[in-house]
DNA sequence: CGAAGACTTGACGGCGGTCAACATTGGTGG
DNA sequence: CCACCAATGTTGACCGCCGTCAAGTCTTCG
């Protein structure tokens, strides 16, 4: 279930015909390595991108250095769509591998939206949703320790992998630093490894040559505080 | 400019047509008290509501009793609108203070929206900023200590209501209590108090008798590492 | 006026930050 | 293919911001 371009943002099941059309407006693909910026904060583009394979993150920067991630983003994931309707935006976005983006041409999609008042619906709802997942990581980081947040990262991007047939036998590819942990959940690099040191010594998980094993599905729930139905409405 | 019912979501200028046409679809007001719950997290509902005077917040609720407050309601404000899109919301709204709601029918507006691609439009762009606002406090809770925290709530606050004519002499009504703050912050009410102190004692802000008066805004948006800017994009 | 809620203040503790040294990994070029 | 160097991760010592607990004061409002 590889998706191709906008499908992730335009939802379940396009028409044959909507997903021609926007296969059409796709300008082309783009490859980029790893670290590599793929927006910076507050510029204007003509092109919008989503992520054909490869991971990246949205975060802000402060004067001062310190870094937010707000979000990781996998393959077939969006990465810059709020262009449609801003000129600029709010937050930055780099490679954490090497990607391969799908470059669209931002009037031209534009236009085709504003035709087809089906997938503007289907645009409100993606960032409605949208919202919706940066409240719940305002919990994490309002109100859990750090042990519940990284066990629910862990199981979040397991969740998300799932679905995009990127999990074999409750391990995945990993390529996050432990400093890109640290600045997602409000921690620092440092405490993130003493947490990783922890939950493997308990036998929850393992991370090791970039990739990370749930070896306790169901303790490492309970170490995240969550159920079964908040991991199934990871959708994204 | 006490905004009308829907107007602060749909955007600044609706032609007269557009404001008469919703007027309309407004079933009436309702009035409720200080603390009452005005929608409980997973409720579906068949009205949707627009705060038209007093204080609310979002919140979500954890199973062990942790609250996190997502954002405050100030008058002029949508409720419950993505309810428009979906059928349960991922959080529960409280009345700080005495209420009064505009209660919306929700099929009628959702049929109304259907057939107004402008105003659709304009609903996209509300989304999606709520998503930028979130972000925006994810950087805070991540990043920011109690006392950057605690100095820019009061000076978002202070934006927000100065749009809304509600404040005299920098100073504005203040109903929160400590323990809001905290549950919006990441904090304590204890540690609130005591950075309410500090700050007090700098000569920087005074809460007094529900009244929170900046007594040195320069000083204050330095102690919230906050420039005009990011002051002025306080939209909402 | 009484009671419940809200705020303040102090003592103490712990989660997580800081600093620093060292180990390990991985990328790069010779 | 190896050697080197930079990036990343680990570990320990120490610290401080903020949490917890508790007692006491102040507000608010019936």
């Amino acid at each position: 279930m590889r998706p191709l371009a906008l499908y992730w943002a335009i939802g379940e099941g396009p028409s044959a015909a909507t997903a021609e059309a926007i296969t059409g407006l796709k300008r082309g693909h783009r490859l980029l390595p790893a670290r590599r910026t793929i927006y910076r904060e507050g510029e204007t583009a003509d092109e919008i991108f989503t992520l054909f394979d490869g991971w990246a993150f949205r975060f802000k920067l402060m004067p001062d250095g310190r870094r937010q991630i707000l979000s990781f983003l996998l393959p077939g994931d969006t990465i810059s769509l709020p262009l449609l309707r801003f000129d600029r935006l709010h937050f930055s976005v780099q490679a954490l591998t090497a990607v391969s983006l799908c470059v669209f041409d931002r009037a031209g999609l534009a236009d085709y939206v504003s035709a087809h008042p089906t997938v503007a619906r289907r645009l409100e709802v993606f960032f409605a949703r949208d919202a919706a997942d940066a409240d719940e990581r305002l919990a994490d980081l309002g109100r859990r320790t750090a042990r519940e947040r990284v066990a629910r990262l862990a199981l979040q991007l397991f969740a998300r992998l799932r679905r995009r047939s990127a999990v074999q036998d409750s391990s995945f590819d990993f390529p996050l630093r432990q400093q890109h942990i640290a600045d997602a959940l409000g921690l620092t690099a440092v405490h993130v490894s003493r947490v990783f040191h922890a939950l493997r010594g308990e036998g929850l998980i393992v991370v090791e040559r970039n990739r990370l094993t749930i070896l306790d599905p169901r303790a490492l729930m309970k170490a995240a505080a969550m159920r079964q139905s908040d991991l199934d409405s990871e959708m994204n």
